[in-house]
DNA sequence: ATGCATATGTTAAAATATTATCAAAGTTGG
DNA sequence: CCAACTTTGATAATATTTTAACATATGCAT
């Protein structure tokens, strides 16, 4: 039943699920069983029943959930046609690919500006959106209501830049930079922390050598 | 105790401690507790002090851990310290970001070259690192040792590009692309699935507006 | 010295999450 | 129309993670 709060981790699993179904388009099946998302994803069948419980109505027994459906009920429940604007801060290398990420849009992500500190790059525009100096900021977001705040600038700087954006009423922060943040009560900061995977993966090497 | 293999949880939350330890870096505090560290990121201190057991040797009662050597271990465990080598593939945005992204060695992550199939970006440079053709990846591969491999090509090549990894001896996969990648027994992928945390976010700011 | 406050580290309890089991529903083929 | 088979969804058991409680060690102030 929908309007469930949902852990993190069956949040975390729902893009995936998205993705499978996604990859089995234009193979003209009508049907997929959470089965077959289990197996292609590697988990327990009964983990993917759970999620997809709290997210979709019914699926039909011997058949299974209907594939677009199932599909759209996934969009609308991660948000994906719930368009958020979204402001991003530091117009580096990193920004300006996120800048000119095509498929956030898809993903319910309008980037609708970027901001840096340096003039020698705002006034510039990429991947469609301008770069503006820090000083309009907290203006715009105001003006237009703006949740989502991605902060790609040097660690050294982004607690200060978290501070602006929570400060003009940015909800939710998502931070590339290397360093926690600190926030008021209610607004979360989710961290894109490349260190956390690198770790994943050194930590797999590791193993691997140590017991085989 | 070292050795131990450890769990996702703990690791995901090593690098968020040095972080933090680096944080307080420059304010001359010889010391650190665990109890600072959770309220800095404000989590349980048992967590903390459990997690940090699994890599430190022991604090000290009444005034915690020495900073510095606790992130040496950190970083030792890690693998800061023990500079694996690898290669990234699809030299777009992304790729170029990461390529460029000065930061990795001191993760332990080096870079050797690029791969793209697009002839007008093979031959070139970025970051200094260089873009070779596709055809040279696998002899690159086997000749270097690399163990690991960076997906940044488009969805629809991801498959592909992963089975010439890993058919080239690469057993850990950093994937960037949006899909689901099917891998041989003993490898591991790593999704850095934006989606996800998009998903999170969005979930925040969805629950805010329902509770508030 | 002696007592007090702070931190560690261990053990136990509680909460979560995962996995297994099973009954009911529904489809297909005879 | 019945039997076999597949898949769902619920319930129960297991495992894992988090939190709480406590005993012990250490430094500091009196």
């Amino acid at each position: 039943m929908p309007g469930r709060s949902i852990s993190k981790q069956t949040l975390s699993r729902l893009p995936e699920y998205l993705r499978v179904l996604q990859g089995l388009e234009g193979q003209g099946r009508r049907y997929v069983s959470a089965t077959a998302v289990a197996e292609a994803l590697g988990l327990n069948d009964v983990v993917v029943r759970k999620d997809l419980a709290s997210v979709s109505g019914a699926g039909r027994p011997k058949v299974g959930y209907v594939r677009e459906e199932l599909m759209g009920e996934l969009e609308h429940f991660l948000g994906y046609d719930n368009t958020q604007d979204a402001i991003l801060v530091g117009a580096g290398k990193l920004g300006q690919a996120l800048l000119s990420y095509e498929v956030f849009p898809q993903y319910g992500l309008n980037i609708v500006a970027g901001f840096d500190s340096d003039p020698q790059v705002y006034g510039s525009e990429v991947g469609g959106k301008k770069i503006l100096p820090m000083e309009k900021l907290p203006g715009l977001c105001r003006r237009m209501g703006v949740r989502i705040g991605i902060i790609t600038v040097p660690g050294e700087h982004a607690q200060k830049v978290c501070g602006l954006l929570t400060g003009s009423g940015v909800l939710a922060i998502w931070n590339f930079a290397n360093v926690h943040l600190s926030v008021p009560e209610g607004v979360l900061v989710q961290n894109e922390n490349m260190a956390v995977s690198l770790a994943i993966l050194s930590n797999h090497l590791k193993e691997r050598f140590r017991t085989k």
